[in-house]
DNA sequence: CCGTTGATGTCAACGGTGTTGACATCAACG
DNA sequence: CGTTGATGTCAACACCGTTGACATCAACGG
């Protein structure tokens, strides 16, 4: 009498869900994490939740408060798992990309919880071992003082900024990109966009590239601003 | 019998709608975006729209055929009315600066939009107007035509990612972002996060003095790798 | 061993959302 | 004047997050 599933839609098995074991936070939290990756944050439904599961929807209640509160959960998980910190002998400039990088590729991987990171006040306690690595670097690295706030919140900004980018973005494969920018470039009048029309052979398809292209500009600058190459321990 | 308002919660008359006169596409985008920009984007609803507007709720479906519709309809006309070309005289550095801070400061003055705009591919045709000046302004910056696409989807993707970390932010007023910042950063343990607590008194409250700081750095990448100044008309 | 108790899952229901189809109305045109 | 097509209304559908009452089940004390 536990199993309520396969009612409407979903005629399929609750997956590899519990057998006869109780509910655990750990258990709702894989489930949640694998529907959002594999289909979205608007898939990510309670009542869908359930019937992965084998569990009725409000059954969530009893492990967390809200939704709002197992999203926070999630993202928190994300950040324990998936953020490694740097190495301490490593030149600054190494670590710092690394760490960058690293961030930006979290978005990259879990869209759907980006999209729900988006819209929450980023108090995770993980997401502070990322400020103090990124701070720690750009100490190292020679930054005086009182540009650190400066500094961190430029790459915080735009490590996050161009992680929600590539997230929101509804292109899913490399393919489906190069597809998309080649109908929209092609579909530009050189006439009304002379200047766009010309850099429109030289659209970088994947936005890796232009990612890291783009991460070497912000530590020339942490370079160029902290006097170069300081306590290179 | 047009009126059908006022039922439940909002007994305010129907603000300053039509009276007598039909519905009108515009007329639907001006309190959509006025719900929007007041309310958020979570207010803006089909029912609470038609209560704005005296109206029932699908009279919307016979100017737009779904409300992601509305939605685009709303960016466009945003774009269209908010965003002016750079004049031609002017230094391309001084020109970039400006595309680049008014395409961002549009996010900041509609975060509910902003918000919108994250969800769906940016096909809007006026978007096609910022490509043009902002490539432009790259290639009388000297950039080589084989970078341009480079350097475009770099500033893309910086501005419009600041845009969304910007938008999405809770924190609607300089102050509340003072108080927020200042109790989180209080709440670090300086014995955990030693380097972050350093950079904490450093933290600016005003995102804006970040993001204008940014903008220097991406146009001092462009002034390095465009050969200082070439057509400087 | 029994009985109580607290935690856990189920069920029905509420108000909210976008959306659809049938119906009424109303302006414009031949 | 009569027809016609566009426009607004209404009831309903499926889905959403959430709540409160109820059933069940494991664990613990006597």
């Amino acid at each position: 009498m536990l199993c309520c599933m396969s009612r409407d839609t979903a005629p399929s098995p609750p997956a590899e869900t519990r057998r006869g074991t109780r509910l655990d936070r750990a258990m709702i939290l894989r489930a949640a994490q694998r529907v959002c990756d594999e289909e979205g944050l608007a898939a990510l439904t309670l009542r869908r939740l359930g019937r992965e599961l084998g569990v009725d929807a409000t059954a969530m209640y009893r492990h967390f408060a809200s939704k709002a509160d197992l999203l926070s959960a999630l993202i928190d998980d994300l950040f324990l798992r998936e953020v490694r910190p740097p190495e301490p002998e490593r030149a600054w400039r190494d670590n710092l990309r690394d760490i960058i990088v690293d961030w930006w590729k979290l978005y990259r991987r879990h869209e759907g919880l980006s999209q729900a990171m988006a819209g929450q006040p980023d108090d995770e306690p993980q997401l502070f071992h990322i400020t103090e690595w990124t701070v720690r670097e750009l100490m190292r690295a020679g930054i005086p003082q009182d540009q650190l706030g400066l500094f961190y919140q430029t790459i915080y900004n735009f490590t996050v900024g161009n992680g929600l980018v590539a997230a929101f973005s509804p292109w899913l494969t490399v393919a489906e990109l190069r597809d998309e920018q080649r109908r929209v470039y092609a579909a530009l009048d050189p006439a009304r966009f002379p200047s766009a029309a010309t850099a429109a052979p030289f659209i970088y398809p994947e936005n890796e590239k232009v990612f890291l292209f783009s991460v070497e500009l912000i530590l020339d600058a942490v370079e160029a601003k902290g006097g170069g190459a300081e306590c290179e321990n």
